[in-house]
DNA sequence: CAGGCCCCCC
DNA sequence: TTTAGAGGGGGCCTGA
């Protein structure tokens, strides 16, 4: 049996650096050692997890290869190297060398062309499997029988090692080699390899499927029937002949396979040693010697000494055990047996602590990673289940709270005692992470559960790292006192709903689509042809090629018309045909994603409307809502306005209170920045935007004309969001010069403000991440990147999180506090809508004084802030306009 | 069904 | 030569 194991050395120190380097690892001289860190742990968890007689890794040579030229705007604009990488590359040679392991290099050519001509000349040698270790989906060119392809997930997402198998289901190509044909006609956009715009992936398969390649295709395009079809291939010919080209990986690079070079050997354990020492690889170390301490106790003496004397040479030694003849050390899925669910088992749970997952009709419990049971829904001893759950005294471990109480409810049962839920945990230490549990397992377990049976045991294991991070992060307060409670907040909130005024809807929505109607009579006059408005494609190429409304076609990011609003207001006067398409755009938004919505998704049972928070997507800690977002209705306009008049109070008892914070995140950057100006003129109860043109135009108050208060506002957002000449500039449409004076004089006026971004920045850079007022983190690992935009993009986010997240644990917490009073006063007004800094009550008209007392109250002191008071603008009407 | 684009909110 | 260049969200449409 001999197995080749070829490695893209590259790729895996970049993805090493990539996984690790989210909380930067610095060694005691501080050397950054992420990437080297996670290509000798990937390195060593390949050679244990494959177990190859041969292996080799491969490099470029960074000299220029015969792809350079074809590449070379992809090359120019490539992201510089990280600086941890340049450091980090010598040592990871220095590992590669300790491992024994070649080091594969040819001259001209890449590491993907090394690899490929290696993988090619295994087969053709004999070997029994070849394994390429990649990301690089370029590879399935080359899966055979033989040859397989090893490729590292993107972010969150697992390693695949793919036979012919798996590539002919993800490629659907039914010889692999043709995949080739597919990337070079596709392109593939993460490389910027030119594709045939115009054809999608699909069409292309056939096309490719029925020429057998791109060049018969290319020949023979005029046999293609479609039209626009036959045109696109025709036309790009040359760049699908030039894509495959860019995308084939050569299969014959000068040089020279070396079956006994590429051997597995012994490692050099004292080189090892020492480079783990130098670099300080305690737990790398430690793992090493566990492992070599499970074959040969004699090794494990010697490992991690300071006397190299005792390294026994075992090198190369004829039959002496080398490190990879033990079992694989990726952890393997471990393998959970579930026990039916039995009246009994459930009579003998009782006082233990309970894992609970439910899986479509099945529902699991779990009391530790190896006793699991389960039973269909239909068959559970519901009495009994329902007494268990309501122990006061044992733990409750979940995932999704919210949805698992949902889904009890329906059952009757009710949850009792101490909860954790792991995914509301895990929002918490990571908040841009996928909260999958899936993909939680594999990221912190290292294995992937097979089942929900292993996936509710995975939870016992979750569940004391869980609980240690939360510590570690000093986030046990936010976890326990605002998330977890806020759970049964929202349940009552999404379950009361709101009621909606349908006939007023339905007869609004009439009346805009009329007046569309006639709108759209005028485009098509004015366009002369009849076309998709709604469509930015067709749309763009009216105005662009067919009307020409400008000789300099604005595009989008990837190079389409740009029919954005704001290009279009820009373009208004060029033809009368602009200002209508705008006036269709609005009446078709305000009509499919609110009037025609909202009447569907009306819940027959109740009456009312049920939005749904999402209390684990946001990066900042707010919330979001859906089905529908309750929390985008609009307000700015007129015509817009009208939809919350159609948001009415419960009955003829009730009216609606809507209670706002007012300027919160302005108030918020006051506080944290300590900036007595601005601290003055809240507690003065000044107009704040007023205030600000006063000072950064050296005007008295009274004196600040409209336009000097709303250029101060826009400063004032901007300082918010992360100033920028530029987005000023365009925000107000005026000069970037103005705006950057504007910028100037206020950072001269508030030097606070200004000391407390600085502030923020630094924090972020030292620590990795931003946080709130009550620690809750983001973290930006772009904060020291040497990309300039991926940089400055943390940068912003080092600012602004702190204060949005701040006004979110605010809110929460008055969310709480408020709807536990509600409940504990017995009262019948009910909290029904959040949006992120305004509460929406149905209001008991008896009970009003009562309520906006209690809630005035519990806004402004839910989260106090130093150095002022908390402003709360309340009031009531029938529907949420008149609320306003 | 994902991705692009757009537009509504705070 | 073009675009993007102020934070956080969600929904609709297209094209396959």
């Amino acid at each position: 049996m001999k197995k080749l194991l070829l490695i893209d050395g590259m790729a895996a120190v970049y993805r090493a650096y990539y996984a690790l380097n989210r909380t930067p690892r610095l060694n005691s001289k501080g050397m950054n050692t992420s990437c080297v860190l996670g290509f000798t742990t990937t390195l060593y968890d390949l050679l244990r997890s494959q177990q190859p007689t041969h292996v080799g890794v491969a490099f470029d040579l960074q000299k220029p290869t015969f792809r350079h030229e074809m590449y070379a705007d992809y090359k120019a604009n490539r992201e510089a190297m990280p600086e941890e990488i340049q450091m980090g590359l010598p040592w990871v040679k220095k590992i590669i060398e300790a491992f024994r392991i070649p080091i594969l290099t040819c001259e001209g050519f890449e590491a993907d062309d090394v690899i490929g001509t290696l993988s090619h000349k295994a087969e053709l040698a004999g070997f029994d499997q070849v394994v390429m270790v990649t990301p690089d989906k370029d590879f399935a060119q080359l899966v055979t029988p033989t040859v397989k392809m090893y490729r590292f997930g993107r972010m969150g997402k697992p390693d695949t090692l793919m036979g012919v198998d798996e590539v002919k289901e993800k490629f659907d190509v039914s010889d692999p080699r043709q995949v080739i044909d597919l990337l070079g006609l596709w392109g593939d956009a993460s490389d910027n390899i030119p594709g045939i715009r115009g054809v999608g992936e699909k069409t292309a398969k056939k096309l490719i499927a029925q020429f057998g390649s791109i060049e018969q295709m290319v020949a023979h395009a005029d046999d293609i029937k479609n039209e626009k079809l036959r045109i696109m291939v025709s036309e790009h010919a040359q760049d699908a002949l030039f894509s495959k080209q860019l995308a084939t990986i050569s299969l014959d690079a000068p040089i020279v396979f070396d079956e006994a070079d590429l051997q597995l050997q012994t490692p050099d354990y004292e080189l090892l040693r020492d480079l783990c020492n130098e670099l300080e690889f305690r737990q790398f170390a430690k793992r090493l010697f566990t492992d070599l301490s499970v074959t040969d106790p004699a090794q494990a003496v010697a490992w991690g000494s300071q006397n190299s004397q005792n390294t026994p040479n075992v090198q190369n030694a004829p039959g002496a055990p080398t490190l990879f003849d033990l079992a694989p050390s990726v952890p393997e899925t471990p393998v959970v047996e579930s026990r039916p669910l039995t009246p009994e088992v459930l009579e003998s749970l009782r006082g233990r602590d309970i894992a609970i997952l439910f899986d479509g009709p099945t529902v699991l419990l779990s009391t530790s990673a190896d006793d699991v049971w389960t039973v269909k829904v239909s068959d559970l001893d519901l009495p009994r289940f329902q007494a268990l759950l309501q122990d006061h005294d044992t733990e409750k471990l979940c995932f999704d709270l919210k949805n698992l109480k949902y889904i009890l409810d329906e059952l009757g049962a009710l949850l009792r005692g101490p909860v954790f839920d792991v995914q509301l945990a895990h929002y918490l230490l990571d908040a841009e992470m996928r909260h999958s549990l899936d993909f939680i397992c594999s990221s912190l377990l290292g294995f992937e559960p097979q089942g929900s049976v292993a996936l509710v045991a995975a939870l016992w294991q979750l569940y004391p790292l869980m609980v240690a991070r939360l510590k570690d992060a000093a986030l046990v307060h936010l976890y326990s006192d605002v998330e977890l409670p806020l759970v049964d907040v929202l349940i009552d909130m999404e379950k009361e709903g709101v009621r909606i005024d349908v006939e007023a809807l339905r007869a609004y929505a009439a009346q805009l689509s009329d007046q569309r109607s006639a709108i759209e009579r005028q485009i098509y006059d004015l366009a002369g042809m009849q076309f998709n408005i709604s469509s930015p494609k067709q749309l763009g190429e009216v105005l662009y090629e067919q009307m020409k409304v400008t000789d300099r076609p604005p595009r989008t990011a990837t190079k389409q018309y740009s029919t954005a609003e704001e290009v279009l207001q820009k373009l208004s006067d060029r033809h009368p045909i602009i200002p209508l398409i705008l006036e269709y755009r609005s009446i078709t938004k305000l009509v499919g994603t609110y009037l025609d919505a909202f009447p569907k998704l009306i819940n027959p049972a109740t009456g009312r409307l049920h939005t749904v928070y999402n209390q684990t997507v946001t990066a900042t800690g707010r919330l979001s809502s859906s089905n529908p977002n309750l929390q985008n209705i609009p307000i700015r306009t007129e015509r817009g306005r009208e939809i919350r008049r159609a948001f009415v109070a419960r009955d003829d008892d009730h009216l609606l209170l809507a209670a706002d914070y007012s300027q919160i995140e302005l108030r918020i950057i006051a506080s944290l920045a300590k900036d007595e100006h601005m601290l003055h003129a809240f507690n003065s109860g000044f107009d704040i935007h007023a205030a600000t043109a006063a000072k950064i135009y050296h005007l008295p108050m009274e004196e600040v004309s409209k336009d000097q208060r709303r250029n101060a506002k826009s400063v004032n957002f901007g300082i918010v969001y992360g100033i920028s000449a530029f987005g000023l500039s365009e925000q107000l449409g005026i000069p970037r010069k103005e705006a950057a004076a504007l910028i100037e004089e206020y950072f001269a006026q508030y030097p606070d403000i200004q000391a407390f971004i600085e502030r923020s920045k630094q924090f972020a850079r030292e620590h990795g991440y931003a946080r709130t007022l009550l620690g809750r983190r983001r973290y930006l690992p772009d904060i020291n990147s040497r990309n300039a935009s991926a940089r400055a993009f943390a940068e912003r986010n080092a600012v602004n999180m702190p204060i949005q997240g701040t006004s979110a644990d605010m809110i929460k917490l008055a969310m709480v506090r408020i709807h536990g009073e509600l409940q504990k006063r017995n009262l019948k007004s009910k909290m029904i809508l959040q949006v992120h800094d305004e509460l929406v009550f149905d209001l008991y008209r008896p009970e009003e004084a009562e309520v906006r007392e209690l809630v005035v109250r519990e806004m402004q002191q839910a989260l106090p802030l130093d150095g002022l008071t908390i402003d709360v603008g309340i009031d009531v009407g029938p529907d949420w306009l008149s609320a306003h």
